[in-house]
DNA sequence: GAGTGGTCTAGACCACTTG
DNA sequence: AAGTGGTCTAGACCACTCG
C-alpha cells in the first residue's frame, strides 16, 4: 500500500468489519486520528469521505463519525465484477460453459453501440452454471482493435482477468442499465427455465480508464436468482 | 450556493449538459481551472472529482479530464429519488391513489427490520398512475417516534417533501435490494397486471443524515415499465 | 466554550504522458 | 523537459453540537 489514505481506509474498514468497532459507536476524531496514524487531517478526511460513500460510517457534523453495520449481511454486488469475482465470493460450486468465441463484422446497431469504424468484434457466448442449475447467459461484444485475441480457455476463466492482468489494461468505469423482458428463444434453450416467465437483462457498456469504450455486454439472469445491492445517498446537487 | 468546489462543480456539469464543451475533449487543467475560478487547486480537484464520480468526467493522470457524453440520453435512476422526483423528470401525466394510511402496532417482523422498542409504524400504501396504467405499488412503513403526524394529503403529495422541507429532517442514505419475484394478490388487485407473470421489488431501508433509521419501503414495479440505471466505477480497495 | 466535522489555501513532491 | 493529475502537509476559519 503505497498511498496513507488507502492505509487508513483499509485499517479503519477491516477493524469495521471485524467489528472491532462496534455498529452505533463513535470513530475517534478526524484530529486524533489524524495523530495516531502520524499523517494530516487532510488524508484522513480522504479515507473517512471514502468509507462514508462505501457505507461503513456516517459522518455527522458537530458530533463525529458513527460506525454503520450495512455490511454484516451483505457484499457488494453492485458495482463493476466479474462473474468470477462474485462466485468467488458467494462461493459454491459454479461452472461456465463456453457456447460461442467468434470474430465478426459487427452489425449496424453493434458498430453503433460500441462506436466502431471498421474494427472487428469477438462475439462470446457463455452460460455460468451454479449448483448444478444454468442460470446466467452472458453475451459479450469486444473491441478486437483492444483485445486483439481470445481464446475459448481464457471465456471460460475470466475475460476480465486476461484483460486487466495479461494486456495490463486498466477498466475504468460502466454504464449498467437493469430491466426486466420477455426471455428469448436463445434463454430459454440454454439456461434452465422452469415456468419463470421473465428475464432479467443487465446491459453494460464498459470503459477502460483512458475512457476508451472497449465492450458492450447483455448478461441475462433467471429472476430467481437474481438479487441487486446498492448503497446511495442522497445527494443535492 | 456557499461552497466554491461546489459552484465549479454545478458550473462544468451544466456547461456539459449544454454541451459547452464538447464530449471527448479535454477540460481546461486543473491549474488553469484555479486560476479562472479564482481559487485553489484543492479546490478544483474537490469538483472534478465530484464530476468523475457522477460520470461526467473521465481524469487520466499525466493527460487531463475528458468530457464523457454519458448524460446525453438518460436522467439518473439510481440514487436516492421519490416518485415525485422522478415523475417530475421524466414528465407524462402521473397521478398517486392513496390506499391506506394508518398508524399501527408493528409486527415483530417489522419491529426487526425497523429496530424498533416500542415506537408506533405508520403504514402507507399508495399505487403510482403512469399514462393511465397504474403501474407502481408503494408501501411505506415509517417510524412514528420520527415522523409523528402524516395525513391522507401529505402522502398524495410527496412524503419525502414532507419530510425535508416541513419536518426539516435531512436524508441520508439508504441501503437498496432489487429482486423479481411473484406477484402477491395484492399486487394483481391493485395494479393493471396484464400478461406480466413477475414483478420488480424494490426494498430500501432509508436512514436521517444523523443514522436514525426511519422508513422501510417496498416499491413494486411492473416489469415491462421498470429500468434501472447505473453508473459504477471499478474499484480496487 | 470546547470539541467536532466542513471548507479552503499555498505550496510541496511524485508519477505519468507527450513532444 | 514541460505539463498533467495524484498525494500530502500545516494551518486557517467556519458551522454545528453539547454540556
Amino acid at each position: 500500500m503505497r498511498n496513507k489514505y488507502l492505509e487508513v481506509f483499509n485499517d479503519i474498514a477491516s477493524q469495521i468489519k471485524q467489528g472491532s468497532f462496534e455498529p452505533q459507536s463513535k470513530l475517534p476524531s478526524e484530529h486524533e486520528l489524524a495523530t495516531t496514524y502520524e499523517t494530516s487531517r487532510e488524508t484522513v478526511r480522504k479515507a473517512l469521505n471514502l468509507l462514508a460513500q462505501n457505507g461503513y460510517i456516517q459522518k455527522i457534523r458537530g458530533k463525529g463519525s458513527i460506525v454503520l453495520d450495512l455490511h454484516k449481511y451483505d457484499f457488494p454486488v453492485s458495482g463493476l465484477v466479474s462473474f468470477k469475482e462474485i462466485a468467488n465470493v458467494v462461493g459454491g460450486d459454479s461452472r461456465t460453459h463456453v457456447h460461442e468465441v467468434t470474430l465478426n463484422n459487427p452489425t449496424p446497431d453493434l458498430r453503433r453501440k460500441l462506436e466502431l469504424d471498421e474494427e472487428l468484434v469477438w462475439h462470446v457466448v457463455r452460460v455460468r452454471e451454479m449448483e448444478g442449475e444454468r442460470i446466467i447467459l452472458d453475451k459479450d461484444y469486444i473491441n478486437q482493435s483492444i483485445v486483439p485475441t481470445l481464446t475459448r480457455s481464457t471465456c471460460e476463466e475470466s475475460i476480465y482477468r486476461y484483460i486487466e492482468e495479461e494486456l495490463e489494461l486498466d477498466i475504468g468505469f460502466a454504464k449498467k442499465e437493469i430491466t426486466v423482458e420477455e426471455p428469448s428463444r436463445e434463454d430459454l434453450q440454454l439456461l434452465d427455465f422452469e415456468s419463470y416467465s421473465n428475464i432479467v437483462v443487465i446491459r453494460n457498456f464498459v470503459y477502460l480508464k483512458d475512457a476508451r469504450l472497449f465492450q458492450y455486454t447483455e448478461s441475462r439472469h433467471r429472476p430467481d436468482k437474481f438479487r441487486f445491492v446498492d448503497f446511495a445517498r442522497r445527494e443535492k446537487l
